[in-house]
DNA sequence: ATTAATGCAAAACCTTTGCATAAAT
DNA sequence: ATTTATGCAAAGGTTTTGCATTAAT
C-alpha cells in the first residue's frame, strides 16, 4: 500500500472522521480507497483504483469503489473530472482537501494540484448580483500542462 | 421555432460561420440544434434539445444532436455541464460565446447565464508558476440559485 | 462523382440497483 | 440482534459506432 506523509495522513484522517461524523462507517476498503486516492498526483477512474488496489493485493469490489467515491465527493472529501477535451465518458476522482481550494488541471496526464486559498474577491464572488442570481459556491479550475507534461 | 433577438442571431451566425472554418457543414439540422440551444435560457440535455425540436415539427434524429453537440463543443459554441449535485449521468448543454466569460448556473433549473469579461488578475492566472505549472485555460462557474428560484 | 452528413439500429460503455453474504455495532 | 457494508450479477441508461441512405459541393 502506498505511504502516506504526514500531512497527507492528517487529511486522511480528516476525511475518515467527516465520514463517520456524517453517519458512514470508515470500513477498510473505504479506507484502502480513499488512501489510494490520497497517495496518487493524478485523478483516477474508479476502475484504475480497484485495479491499483487489486494489484497490491487489497482486492476491493468496483462497485464499492464506486460507492465510496461517491460517497467521498459528497462530504467533499473527492473532486469529480470530466473529461474537458474528448468528452470521454468516464469520469476521474481527485482527493480533496478540507479547505477551500482551487484545481490545476493536466490535460495530458491528469494531474492535478490543489492550490491552497482562494484568490477571488468579495466583488468576483458578488458577480451574480447583477442578475440577482445569489451565488454559494463556485468552482475554478486552471487547465494546462503540468511541468512534466510540458517538457515532454 | 423560437425567435432569436438581433444579438442572438449574431452569435448564431458567428458560432455557423467558425463551423465552417473548422470545416464542417451548416447544415439544417446543425443550425436547427444551435438555434434551439441558443433560445433556450437553461442549459439542456440532448434528448431534451430532440424532444423539442421535434415538438416543433423539425425532426432532428437524436444522434445527429449528439454530434452537433459534440462538434459545438470543441469550436467552443457549447459548454459541457455535469450534475455537480446528484452526479446524474446525462451532459448538459448551453450555448457559449465566442468571448471569453464565466457561467452562473443556477443548481435548481440549470439556468445558465454568462459572465461576460473575466475578471481574473494576471497573479491570478499565473497561480501555477511555483509548481512550473503552465496554465492555458480556466474555467470558473458560479454555482447557487437565479432569482426565480430563490424565491420558489 | 465525390465527399460529407443524417438516422436507424445495434453495440459499447459506465454506472446503478437487487439481493444474498459478511461484517460491525 | 440489528444495522450496515460488501460484492457479484444483472439491469439501466447514456453515448458511441457501423452502415445504408440522403444531401450537398
Amino acid at each position: 500500500m502506498p505511504q502516506l506523509d504526514a500531512s497527507q495522513q492528517i487529511l486522511l484522517d480528516r476525511a475518515l472522521e467527516r465520514m463517520v461524523r456524517s453517519g458512514h462507517a470508515a470500513t477498510p476498503q473505504r479506507r484502502l480507497v480513499a488512501q489510494e486516492l490520497l497517495a496518487s498526483p493524478c485523478a483516477l477512474t474508479a476502475r484504475q483504483l480497484a485495479d491499483r488496489l487489486g494489484a497490491q493485493g487489497d482486492r476491493v469490489g468496483v462497485m464499492t469503489v464506486y460507492r465510496t467515491l461517491a460517497l467521498l465527493a459528497e462530504i467533499g472529501a473527492a473532486y469529480v473530472l470530466h473529461d474537458h477535451l474528448s468528452e470521454s465518458a468516464e469520469a476521474h476522482y481527485a482527493f480533496c482537501s478540507d479547505r477551500h481550494h482551487h484545481h490545476l488541471i493536466c490535460s495530458a496526464c491528469w494531474g492535478v494540484w490543489e492550490v491552497e486559498g482562494c484568490g477571488l474577491s468579495e466583488a468576483q464572488v458578488r458577480v451574480g448580483d447583477a442578475w440577482g442570481f445569489q451565488v454559494q459556491s463556485h468552482s475554478l479550475d486552471y487547465y494546462g500542462l503540468c511541468a512534466r507534461c510540458a517538457t515532454a
